[in-house]
DNA sequence: TCATAAAATCACCCAATGGGGTATTGTACA
DNA sequence: TGTACAATACCCCATTGGGTGATTTTATGA
């Protein structure tokens, strides 16, 4: 079997030298390349190929979950797996969301770090346990809705999509109206036509549904 | 050291009566109720004093999700640890909202369960990988949206939650009105300070405020 | 004990919003 | 050529939100 690639984004140079010796003295490892930063991440990943990122989110400059976000987009069958000091709720939170696929903490010994790196290559999700019980208590706590994934094609018209625009912009109708060149009774009869297609009943709704669904 | 209490809710006799067998001939562990749906889950819960509750999500009757979140709520104590044969995202989720500590799928073998209890007891938070993975698909398919933690004491009198809770079941003014037995004018008065305290503008923005943050 | 601060009650004024119609014009499509 | 729909415009009316001001009761603290 191949060598799992492995690239290592981390500010501690130290650190990095460690993770580069203990994968390349461990079979079914091979370290790809290093940065200290995520100012040249594109490149990085190209020269380095790896089939596993290990992520330090806590980087100065480009905020590694920002950097995760990028390469997931760009590079959907590396993997990432973040290491960090924190473990809060949000923190972890983000990271997912941005893509990654695992969570490892810095206080985790080595043979963790092997571990975890194979996990996320077979395509698993490696969670400390202390990470996966400070996710479900942010969860718990209420802190995140859910919003239900639905097809946003509600076949507004040109014109109704400009409105809705101003509409979120939160002009009144008044305002729409000189701004579009019609007159207040057509700023209404469209807003009408939009709250109908979103099934909406009122601006605050429609502010908050186009915002979610990025009709804007 | 005491044996973990294991209490099931499962609709499968076959299935309670299995886990039955295999807890009690596991030493560190002890079953001490089965039930096959939660029309009385309270009782149930007070007579089998269990550590870890085992749930089965897809059970008649009572929804495995709503019996979570009673059982969490009134017994923060108890740990509730998620079977399912389901592996969907929003599923997950809505478990682990509903304050679950962990989730086993029904195809693990018996030993990932009696670890899986032990973990859940011992304060963590057991996962199929399978099932992390789900989660994290989930959440990088943008279904969800991050609320930040804020203090919710909005100072609201007792009067002003009353007439909250009767604004964000829907009625309107006049009926809240007759409802509370004080004219329509007061009913006005107490709403704008309302929206004065929750800093918003409408009915709907306090329809949200009040339930992100469970003013409710 | 008295002053002050709130909470709770009610009233009036006014602007903006939302929903129900109806109507005319132009354009695209079958 | 007729039907459908977008864009325009107007009317009526109920609800909502904000401002101002007032009275009464209740609590709280100096």
């Amino acid at each position: 079997m191949l060598d799992i690639r492995v690239a290592i984004f981390e500010d501690n140079k130290l650190v990095r030298d460690a993770m580069q010796a203990i994968l390349n003295g461990t079979p079914g490892y091979r370290f790809t390349g290093g940065a200290a930063d995520g100012n040249r991440w594109e490149m990085d990943i190209r020269r380095s190929e790896p089939d596993v990122v290990l992520m330090d989110i806590e980087m100065p400059g480009l905020n590694g979950i920002e950097l995760t976000k990028n390469i997931c987009n760009s590079f959907p069958e590396v993997k990432v797996l973040i290491q960090t000091v924190f473990n809060d709720g949000e923190r972890i939170f983000l990271a997912l969301c941005a893509g990654a696929s695992g969570y490892i903490l810095k206080s985790d010994p080595p043979h963790r770090y092997l571990e975890a790196i194979k996990e996320v290559y077979n395509g698993g999700a490696p969670f400390n346990t202390t990470v996966a019980k400070k996710m479900l208590s942010f969860f718990s706590n209420k802190n995140v809705i859910l919003v239900s994934p639905q097809s946003n094609d509600y076949r507004l018209s040109e014109r109704e999509k400009e409105l809705l625009q101003l509409i979120v912009e939160g002009y009144d109708y008044k305002t729409i109206a000189t701004k579009s060149f019609i007159s207040y009774e057509t700023v209404r009869t469209h807003v009408k036509h939009i709250y109908k297609k979103l099934h909406v009943a009122s601006r605050s709704e429609v502010v908050m549904k186009a915002r979610q669904q990025g009709l804007l």
